[in-house]
DNA sequence: CAACGACTGGCAAACGTTTGCCAAAATTTG
DNA sequence: CAAATTTTGGCAAACGTTTGCCAGTCGTTG
């Protein structure tokens, strides 16, 4: 007969016993150790050490109200975009003794909020990575529980988003260097902030530099979406193409090279994020860079602040961070064609 | 002045007062509701509902000795590879109830188990990725909790991985049917399961098809090592080489390119994983494809089950899934260059 | 040397659930 | 209609920590 799976795990009576000291005495000395003499403490450590003992989180979170937990949730995980934040935030969250739990809303603003609910009474507070959720929604939230932002920005609410407003001026002067007159940019959803920044970002440069710049979409944020709005850009006849993130731009290098169009020779293409691909895509992507890893971590140390805070009373104000963004020049911008692009190959023109 | 943040939380004790029954009956009309009169049970939910009643995970935790919580962790979080596992696993776990956490070992099995243990007392179970621990490690944190290895087989511990014997017999054929005779493969960490077994299926179909296959390694499974990986396959002069994964390989592509060796002209190339990435490279990716997303929810339904079956005392036998591959041929396999690979045209030939 | 304060360690009461046990009530059975 | 059975709901004891309070012990100070 197999012996039972999980061994009775020890406990802090356990370790009482063995030490011959009060539960309270061993809670004291393994987390308050100035509370206890240094003897004691040592011995007590050491019997803890030698039965194994692990705190029970549980029963902790029940007598401290804290979980040690954070939690991350983005609209889409298997974009590589957020591998970076994934990571970074995983790294600190582990430095700092907290737990990361992750959650998917698939670009859908229910489930975002929805996961937000099911999450909030196991976890200390929230990352919310390009939250798709409502500005009111969010504020409802963060007067609830800690929350900090990521890739958005809200009145009050603590966050830390790239430079969108600098990122999309170097773009903007970019193809105005290389002599493009008309450019598309090719929308994600309008729930997504950093879209919105991206779409004003791009207008109001544009109308500086005296660039025409029209608005296609939405599209889904994704390279499936970036064949629709290629297709789309195609027949409008700009010669550069910004699209709302790399995972667009390279649907649409896609749907550019099967419609042999050739890029950048006859369009170019610019998208956002430079993920992982955008470097070795045919023809690599010029694309406006930001550090992902280093929001990550960054947005857990201001969570994990705030959450320190709410035990205490001083809240102070709340951080915006803006990271700063650099557009990475490759192969896929270039000097704009003397003569329109040739009509593509195959399809009907109309 | 500031109202508290965290406006306390209602309890069991506070939907038991304002139905007018005691909290162990509002437990049951929630957790066991055929424990109680249908009426009574109806009537506890409503005020359940309408005073917004959430259980508290930890007390909840610490009267059943279950965390809903499940964890996931991984060698390599921005792997896109995982990407699909982590968004299976995900979705699974939300479908049966549980949270996920995850974890990043980094390529290090010390840092693995630490994270095993750390997160141990906080959760149910573990689905390990891609596992780079040892065999006798892996059965020591089976025997204590439940356990699902993912991308490797330990016997007598529940498992889903993708078929590597056939896999690897059509990347040999496909090579073969091309003309190709002597072949390197690309080897990633020793501690890789998936690895081993991909070296062993090749040279066993190697042989079977006459083809001549030499070992490079180990390196870094990713593009940083597929760079260098490139470089000495190109020194070695063969006219096929196999990546350990499809991160080495865009690497080792990047290389020849970088070098002016035309693939798959020159030299062909072939992944494991058919990543994000590996069907817009240039060229194209040839690689094995298996399915992810679908490995993360099985692995998570398999763990579910064991994880009941914990409190039950049926133990039937460890489930193992080996799930079926696919190669995608792309452009990076060729028919093999009649003559030999002309000398990289940069760097020292020695 | 008395009084005082700083240190230490123990007691016991939380924290919010679940669940075994029991008794009352309701239902079925003979 | 009494007895047997099932259904229902409450009581209270866990679960494993943390922490406020208290009392002893020591060392210090005037």
């Amino acid at each position: 007969m197999p012996s039972p799976r999980r061994p009775h795990a020890v406990t802090i009576t356990d370790v009482a016993r063995e030490a011959g000291v009060a539960a309270s005495t061993v809670s004291r000395a393994l987390t308050n150790p100035d509370r206890v003499n240094v003897v004691t403490r040592e011995h007590v450590q050491q019997v803890a050490a030698r039965l194994g003992y692990r705190a029970s989180p549980a029963a902790r979170a029940l007598g401290t109200g804290r979980t040690a937990t954070l939690a991350l949730v983005l609209p889409d995980i298997t974009n590589p975009y957020f591998s970076g934040l994934i990571r970074g935030a995983e790294r600190q969250a582990e430095a700092t003794g907290h737990i990361l739990v992750i959650g998917d809303s698939e670009e859908n603003a229910r489930a975002e909020a929805r996961m937000v609910e099911r999450l909030a009474p196991g976890v200390d507070g929230f990352l919310l990575g390009s939250s798709r959720l409502p500005d009111a929604r969010i504020l409802q939230f963060d007067a609830a529980m800690p929350v900090v932002l990521v890739n958005r920005r809200v009145p009050t609410v603590t966050s830390v988003s790239p430079d969108q407003q600098g990122g999309t001026r170097q773009i903007v002067e970019h193809l105005v260097a290389l002599g493009h007159r008309r450019a598309i940019f090719l929308a994600g959803p309008p729930e997504s902030w950093l879209g919105r920044q991206r779409w004003a970002g791009i207008s109001s440069a544009a109308k500086k530099h005296g660039l025409k710049v029209r608005r296609l979409g939405p599209y889904h944020p994704s390279v499936e979406g970036g064949l629709l709005a290629g297709e789309a850009a195609l027949a409008d006849g700009a010669t550069a193409v910004i699209a709302h993130n790399d995972l667009m731009a390279i649907g649409a290098l896609k749907r550019m090279k099967a419609r042999g169009v050739s890029v950048p020779a006859d369009v170019s293409i610019v998208g956002f994020d430079d993920i992982f691909g955008a470097d070795f895509c045919d023809p690599p992507l010029t694309t406006l860079s930001d550090r992902t890893e280093q929001a990550g971590r960054s947005a857990v140390d201001l969570l994990v602040a705030l959450v320190r805070e709410q035990s205490r009373l001083d809240h102070d104000a709340p951080a915006d961070i803006v990271a700063p963004t650099q557009l990475v020049v490759r192969g896929s911008t270039g000097p704009a064609p003397t003569a329109p692009p040739p009509d593509p190959k195959e399809g009907d023109p109309s």
